[in-house]
DNA sequence: CTGAAAGCGCTAACAA
DNA sequence: TTGTTAGCGCTTTCAG
């Protein structure tokens, strides 16, 4: 029986090249590569033969024999979320650039799944792996014996051996204050998520680094920590307006909880940003937006952090591993419309 | 000079294993496979000696010799945006559930890119690919005489000899409109999205086929038509208060258009949803529960979307091939608290 | 029941 | 300058 119509023919092969170029299959495999010496004419017979039958080397075959296999993979307990996206697309920018594929593994914070996610990949022969995360918190280590160079993007390795890539918030929160005070506030609040969370205290200390510096307190005493959602933004300004009438900045610790202050201090009367200035974090384009009026607010720079990771893969894939540790990568300030001088 | 310390050790192989346990490796491959016939204690033998060695057999050896990689290839157009995402996570289930590992593909909306990643995919002999898409528009076929299967998730090809699998709008919309009838409703407004998307029309056609059954005008004439956005929402939902001011309900082309309506509404002094229901589209969690109240909206079972098109794609791959043409995938009612009964 | 040998598609030595 | 050969790690005949 022939082999039938279209999908399943089989797959052009460098030995149908090089019958086609009337040639061996050496000689053909160092026409396509540009390795030995042979007649530009014979390498050009070669190169037209593939070119007419849409030979594509089989990557399979050269990753079994250069032990090289040009892929990645990248493990994420963030099911693809929306602080792992960023990161994957810098990566897949970086990595592509290196002509790299990735395998994409969501491990839905199942360390089974991790591990057997793991397992294949390295069956797999993948050059490298990258581990991101939803969190800054440290996590265990996949391992500190892996044939393949591993970096943590997003996500840190309790082990210090380990390379992990991941934003400032120190520095974020930095830059948030640094702003309002630049624009004459003076009494700064901070509306802050989970305590719980890592990135919430990181950003705290940024902010009260500038206030000391500033020599200023903070509107409230304390940070109102609570959930990082827009409900709890409502309820915080509430508290805080009744707390420090005169409040004239809320720092906010991301952007729904800067959305659902907005709407708290607009029902109080308080127009923005010329009573009180409002400052987010994240970024996030659709919360930030659509808040009235749209929020300045911090930028963590994700695709930085995937970008740079992915360079420090690459670098360890070709020899040149840098030393465990964290690296932070700085956020950037967006200013909207929430944020400006004081208007009385 | 000694094969130094860790992360640089060859691999360990089937020959490594088939040495430790004191067999051929032909041997250890059949014992390993549960091939052939082996005296149970030479299986055993040589089971305990992979275990030993943490033999994990390459993967590219194995695809080179079956032709069956185990792999696909998912190209995505939307940059793993709030679409593509669920599509890929439902996608990843299946696929896992059969094996496969995930190579992802980001084409930036560049059919140069397009083109490029699926030669890699091709060359790396996937399995199958997966292709994905922000919107349900038509698109052109990635190519008919591919030698692997190819399916749609959440876009379409203009060819009709390919499979696609998109979320059935038409039915969202009357999904939406027959619960707004439910309630009580009668003088039903639609605040859409953009007339260029397909969902926007298609969300329209499902809306007027239910009005038209139940002998209802729609309130204002006319669909409203404008951006996927609050701010389009806030605007519109002013029009046709204006123009209809006994509006009971509003179906609203997206969550971010019905939350803007609903900011309106409750701005104009009207109840939500004792006077006015609002029903949004998406079930964009992060929008529909922030709302105040909590959105109704419909849900595009995205996960099924692309749970369904994997599926399609093992059984093509396994030699059962669905023909082609357009499955759509029905939408889920997601009852909150903006819809409910008139109260006076 | 087990071992030896061939071969998947390719590249790199070595011969011619 | 080109062809031949060996072998990457594995599975699968086919002998023993």
């Amino acid at each position: 029986m022939p082999d039938s119509l279209s999908p399943a023919t089989r797959a052009i092969t460098i030995r149908d090249v090089a019958t086609l170029a009337g040639v061996s299959v050496g000689t053909a495999s160092k026409a396509l590569n540009g390795r030995g010496k042979l007649r530009p004419e014979t390498r050009e017979r070669v190169t037209s033969a593939a070119e007419e039958l849409g030979f594509r080397p089989n990557a399979l075959a050269r990753g079994l024999l250069s032990g090289r296999t040009f892929t990645v993979g990248l493990v994420t307990s963030d099911s693809f979320g929306r602080f792992s996206i960023p990161v994957m697309l810098g990566a897949e920018d970086a990595l592509g650039a290196g002509q790299m594929s990735v395998f994409m593994c969501d491990t839905r914070d199942d360390p089974i799944r991790e591990r057997h996610h793991i397992q294949t990949l390295l069956a797999r022969r993948v050059d490298g792996l990258l581990v991101t995360g939803r969190r800054t918190e440290p996590r265990p280590s996949i391992g500190s014996d892996l044939p393949v160079p591993v970096v943590y993007a997003m996500t840190q390795s309790t082990s210090p051996d380990d390379l992990s890539v991941i934003p400032d918030d120190v520095g974020g929160g930095e830059l948030a204050v640094r702003h309002l005070l630049a624009t004459g506030r003076e009494r700064i609040g901070h509306v802050a998520g989970p305590y719980r969370f890592l990135a919430a205290r990181q950003r705290v200390a940024g902010m009260t680094k500038v206030l000391e510096e500033a020599g200023l307190p903070l509107a409230g005493g304390a940070p109102l920590h609570g959930e990082w959602s827009e409900e709890w933004g409502r309820q915080a300004a509430d508290i805080l307006l009744r707390a420090e009438p005169d409040t004239d900045a809320i720092f906010c610790g991301n952007d729904q909880i800067a959305r659902g202050v907005a709407e708290t201090v607009r029902e109080r009367g308080r127009r923005i940003p010329d009573d009180v200035a409002l400052i987010g974090f994240d970024n996030w384009e659709a919360m930030a937006l659509a808040s009235r009026p749209p929020l300045t607010t911090v930028d963590m720079s994700l695709g930085e952090v995937g970008r740079i990771a992915a360079e420090h893969l690459l670098a360890a894939i070709a020899g040149r591993p840098t030393s465990g540790g964290v690296e932070t990568i700085p956020c950037q300030l967006v200013v909207r419309e929430s944020t400006g001088p004081r208007r009385h």
